[in-house]
DNA sequence: GTTAGGG
DNA sequence: CCCTAAC
């Protein structure tokens, strides 16, 4: 049954996400990239998709006790009427399963995709393929009596994980770098899988419904184990050298819970016979890189990311391949746009938010770790063994002739995802953030490190048999690594330390700035529809006022969750970047700012004054304050005004504008339109007169 | 940098 | 609102 309700993976239902749209500044470049940014954003998904169905394959080819268990939950799942889902129709919870790498291609089993509401399906492009699961109404709200308030777990990355690794990374918070070499490293590692589950949610009230704890079938969808989606430049797979060990499959347990404290070391992992992994970490300052956030009201969550690598098992030789296409598809692909000054301005207004924040994110971090433990849940799914044995041998073909090595790799973890999504964010747009921000890792270009016995292999012409990689050999101590590339150095070149981390923090906001709330404009806009045309709004643009605004504030204005999100969400290309992505800078677009009635009625009055083709002064008369409103705006505004006086009230969208504005649109629009036509007309005459 | 238009 | 072509 489960695998029933699996989807291919195949990439055609996909949908490509909108992308971003370029700020005005980079309107040029955007539009010569605009291809291949779709492109990218297509690689993306393939890959992504990729990926998922093929750690998914991975899971389920894994025997191990917890299939039993795990079994059971989907099934109960499933008979779970979908009806049940509550009228809300969002869903609180978010889990990112995982994104599973499988090694048999014909048998893909593809992500499995969970119900989702129904609500949300509109979203659901992500949720078919990382089988985002949002279930709010399977939970019984008598047990989990917070779950309501908006409990939103994003499970962030499941792995396999050490627990000393954990720890150590943990307290160190730090540098996680694990030592690799280090000889009980490998083994300490091996069999244990471990999980990282974030929740998010709730956090506002401190509570935390322990979801993943409950014994709940529905609650299956925090245990399953998948990949995770990490913003870190690593992915960790287990590996499993021969099938056989798949009985041994590790358990994934889900960690990481808001509400929780920072302690990992929960996470027991499951074992795994043949698995190693390796393990590389970054510095701190991965935070910074790789974040995604989006700003809107004044919540905000956060996942932090952990960063993981691991490694795993398994050379494919497919594998390569694929990924190679995919870099040189994505590499264009994310770039850090440069934010035009307004832009900045706004970054700026969200990392002051951000600070304001800290206090909340870290609450929520706390709880999501305490969450973990409870959490822990095995839901490894099985596959047939011999499944996945086939797939181990169809990689082994990569190199040596004689002898091939089987490797399969369990699962890419990807790490660190950060996100950042104020409370009042819809479930839709939690979950197309999430997505985004898997796409932009995925997307951003990865290549695949090999490590042995802890040690990166960097050296791409050896042969396995020169490296050692070879049956039986050292296949333990083989793992396998999705790393970000960088922008200028080959990918080869130190994985340990990605590229992202090196931008500071503020510089990776800048990067990622996320749009500000429309709210905040709609704020100032109420306020100053009294003011004469030039003071009609002062400048919502800069976004940093509006952006305190809402901050202090609390979003009065719905329309400001509204609007952002999607943006938002698409600014992040948190992707590494490369030369050619970075020209392709997707800016984000402006945020829509509807036209008030009183600006309405400052375009009229100056238009009636300087008529049309003059926007420039339109723009210096009536709205010189009105920084967010471009001359092309007025321009554009006044050809849709034109339009809605042409067409019948019931016709007419958004806020309604006086039909005596209206008229005197139609009467100016054909006074000058006259005049424009005289001018015209006079040259001829003249031209005539003189010949 | 502005305009004018199509999208 | 975005994107371009033309000025």
């Amino acid at each position: 049954m489960v695998l029933q309700k699996r989807l291919d993976y195949g990439f055609n239902g996909f949908q490509v996400p909108s992308i971003p749209k370029g700020s005005r500044s980079a309107r040029g470049r955007r539009a010569v990239h605009k291809k291949e940014v779709e492109n990218n954003h297509m690689c993306a998904f393939e890959l992504l998709a990729t990926v998922a169905g093929k750690l998914l394959q991975e899971r389920e080819s894994t025997p191990v006790s917890s299939n039993v268990s795990t079994a059971k939950l989907l099934q109960d799942r499933e008979s779970t009427p979908a009806s049940s889902n509550v009228s809300a129709g969002r869903a609180p919870t978010i889990i990112i399963k995982d994104i599973v790498k499988r090694e048999q291609p014909d048998e893909q089993k593809p992500l499995k995709v969970e119900p989702c509401d129904q609500g949300s399906c509109d979203e659901s492009v992500f949720a078919s393929k990382l089988s985002l699961q949002a279930h709010n109404e399977s939970f019984n709200s008598t047990e989990f009596p917070h779950f309501r308030k908006e409990a939103c777990s994003v499970q962030l990355s499941r792995l396999p994980e050490d627990s000393v690794f954990v720890k150590s990374r943990k307290k160190l918070g730090i540098s996680n770098k694990v030592k690799r070499g280090s000889p009980g490293y490998a083994e300490s590692y091996k069999g244990k899988v471990g999980a990282e589950e974030q929740k998010l949610g709730s956090m506002l009230d401190g509570n935390v419904p322990d979801m993943c704890s409950s014994e709940d079938p529905t609650d299956l969808d925090t245990k399953p184990p998948a990949a995770l989606v990490s913003s870190d430049s690593s992915v960790k797979v287990p590996l499993c050298k021969d099938p056989i060990s798949h009985d041994t499959f590790p358990r994934y347990h889900d960690d990481v819970k808001l509400g929780t404290k920072d302690d990992d070391e929960n996470s027991s992992g499951c074992t795994q016979p043949s698995t190693v992994t390796l393990k590389t970490f970054r510095a701190p300052s991965r935070i910074g890189d790789r974040r995604i956030r989006k700003l809107l009201a004044s919540r905000y969550w956060r996942v932090a990311p952990k960063l993981k690598d691991g490694e795993l098992s398994n050379s494919d030789g497919e594998m390569k391949p694929v990924f190679r296409k995919r870099k040189s598809c994505y590499t264009r692909q994310r770039s850090q746009r440069n934010f035009p000054f307004k832009k900045r301005r706004l970054y700026e207004q969200s990392s002051v938010s951000t600070s304001n924040r800290v206090s909340s994110s870290e609450g929520i971090f706390n709880s999501s770790k305490k969450v973990m433990k409870e959490n822990v849940i095995d839901v490894p799914l099985n596959r047939a063994s011999g499944e996945s044995s086939s797939a181990a041998v169809q990689e082994s073909s990569i190199e040596s002739r004689d002898s091939h090595v089987k490797l399969s790799i369990k699962s890419f973890k990807i790490p660190e995802l950060f996100i950042e999504i104020p409370e009042s964010a819809t479930v839709g747009s939690l979950k197309r953030t999430v997505m985004e921000a898997v796409t932009a890792i995925l997307g951003g270009g990865l290549h695949v490190g090999v490590l042995l016995q802890g040690k990166k292999i960097r050296d791409d012409n050896k042969t396995l048999l020169q490296t050692g990689i070879s049956q039986g050999n050292k296949l333990d101590g083989l793992g396998f690594a999705l790393e970000p590339n960088v922008v200028n150095s080959p990918p080869s070149l130190c994985p340990e330390d990605p590229p992202f981390l090196l931008p500071c923090d503020s510089q990776t906001l800048t990067r990622y700035p996320i749009t500000p709330t429309s709210g905040a404009s709609d704020a100032s806009l109420n306020h100053a529809t009294n003011n004469l045309s030039n003071y009609m709004e002062s400048d919502h643009d800069s976004v940093p006022t509006p952006t305190d605004m809402s901050v202090d504030k609390t979003p009065s204005d719905s329309r400001a969750l509204v609007a952002v999100p999607a943006m938002s969400v698409e600014a992040l290309a948190v992707v590494p970047l490369n030369r050619k992505s970075r020209r392709s800078e997707l800016a984000q677009r402006r945020i829509r700012r509807p036209f008030s009635v009183s600006e309405v009625e400052a375009l009229v009055q100056a238009v009636e004054k300087l008529g049309t083709g003059r926007w420039r002064d339109v723009k210096l008369r009536a709205f010189d304050n009105a920084k967010h409103r471009t001359y092309v705006d007025l321009k554009d505004k006044w050809k849709t005004l034109v339009h809605t006086a042409r067409i019948s009230p019931q016709q007419r969208r958004g806020e309604p504008v006086p039909q005596e504005l209206l008229d005197r649109v139609l009467a100016a629009h054909a006074y000058w339109s006259q005049q424009q036509a005289k001018q015209q007309v006079k040259p001829q005459t003249e031209m005539c007169l003189l010949t």
